[in-house]
DNA sequence: GTTATCGTTTCGTGGAAGGAAACAGGATTT
DNA sequence: AAATCCTGTTTCCTTCCACGAAACGATAAC
């Protein structure tokens, strides 16, 4: 409960510090949005605090339209203005991308078979906001909206070269290392942005998984700046450590046609 | 600031009480949900608090991975959590009906120019969850997702004729007035209810604004079930105290369109 | 009747969140 | 180049508000 583990290794997520109430609240909101009805008892122990403080938030939400209550004294569900919140933030350029995109990682999936993600550059990490799921017998899953270190994966990776050809700039070390082969020293790491922006592609072979590998490629707005990734993942078994053409044309090609649809 | 006006009465939106830091972290979620970047000063002075109690909350929602830095130090945006969060939120039934609903609503705008709505039942209130505006040169419209009492409102009415229809319910007193037509004897609105669930739809002439009318149709599920409210609005000029029959049946027909819809 | 639930309420206490003011860094202005 | 005015950030102290525990009323299951 207190990090996210991937592969052997954690990423904390800021469990400790901030405004109490707000990070509850967070959790009961996006339960609310996830759920069709929530129950104070089932909340509380799903977030592992009191019932009164559940209560109390959820009153609040209540007050505020964000919840409603299933008449008399039943579940709550979610209210007029979450619905409301939800419309709004779909009309962000970053929200319209993933529509735009949609269909395209679609056929990028159908085409291998494998997990197609849509990667934003979010602060200091890369953020998977849309996830198609591989057909495989046994397939890699990914976690939506998990927050991912750059320098250990496919898309982090293009956004890192982009940013030390543009600006010369490089992550500050530490770099956390997720397993043996996850590039830490940072003459490496250039050498691999170098290699990465010659390439127009990217990929991270058990870099932060042992046994898993991902191939990413750039998507880029009409002023050629890179604005989202577009990458396939698979076990190492089917993109090896050198990925087949078919495969890097795939991906550059998906890349491209997103791209060249933003621009309409 | 303490409440919304509506005409000259007031709505109560629950100014105090409840948790503090949830009412400060919804507004800010909204304006980062709105606005596409906000600052730190900027939000202080708009949500009239201070700068360290937005910095705490804005930090917050960072580590959170619901708003994000531009580089370095600088304005905040929306971050990929809350993205998530809107898109699950998009998948609730109750927004699903707004999407279904859609087409129907513009075909209704653009038969006669008025305004229409689209309600939805929330608790003991009525709340808009989709408005199209007339394009009339004076015309009325109306601020989406805010809470409407049920009896002084075309879609209000029918949500308390059903409840009354079928289990004898009537909402308790006092019943709030707005203006001089408001319906606040329990008397006048149960025949008033009656007649509502006769005809099959509701008007509620100057009863919340002097001069405003709306005329509203139920839409109902596979299951008979009342679901939402489609209704028009405009000046009492063009929807006079008794509607025109073309109008009646615009909107019967839009709801029954919309209620088709719901099933397939 | 008993025993589970559930959502709600009460109440005293501690610490989390708040306010005011200072700080650091740019950008403008003078 | 100095001064002013913006930022966003940090500190520190103080308070009052949100918290946890436990009781409560209601409903359902057996």
């Amino acid at each position: 409960m207190a990090s996210r583990v991937i592969g052997g290794a954690e990423l904390e997520t800021g469990t400790t510090g901030g405004v109490m109430a707000i990070r509850l609240v967070l959790e009961i909101l996006e339960a609310l949005a996830t759920r069709d009805t929530v129950g104070v008892t089932e909340l509380s122990k799903a977030l592992d605090t009191t019932k009164a403080r559940v209560f109390r938030h959820l009153r609040t939400l209540v007050d505020q339209g964000y919840a409603v209550q299933n008449e008399g004294s039943e579940r709550y569900a979610a209210g007029p203005r979450l619905l409301a919140l939800s419309r709004a933030a779909s009309l962000t350029p970053h929200d319209s991308i993933v529509r735009i995109a949609r269909p395209t990682l679609s056929r990028l999936r159908d085409t291998f078979g494998h997990t197609v993600n849509l990667s934003l550059a979010y602060g200091d990490s890369v953020s998977i906001v849309e996830s198609i799921q591989g057909n495989a017998l046994i397939g890699v899953v990914m976690s939506s909206n998990e927050a991912m270190p750059r320098h250990a994966t496919a898309a982090g990776k293009l956004l890192l070269a982009e940013d030390f050809i543009r600006h010369g700039r490089l992550p500050t070390p530490p770099l956390n290392r997720y397993t043996e082969n996850t590039i830490v020293d940072l003459d490496a790491l250039r050498a691999e942005l170098l290699r990465v922006h010659q390439q127009g592609w990217a990929d991270a072979p058990e870099e932060i998984v042992l046994g898993i590998n991902a191939l990413s490629a750039p998507i880029r707005d009409h002023r050629n700046e890179l604005v989202a990734m577009v990458s396939i993942m698979s076990s190492i078994q089917f993109i090896p450590h050198q990925p087949a053409r078919k495969q890097i044309e795939a991906v550059k090609q998906a890349a491209a046609d997103i791209s060249r649809a933003l621009r309409l």
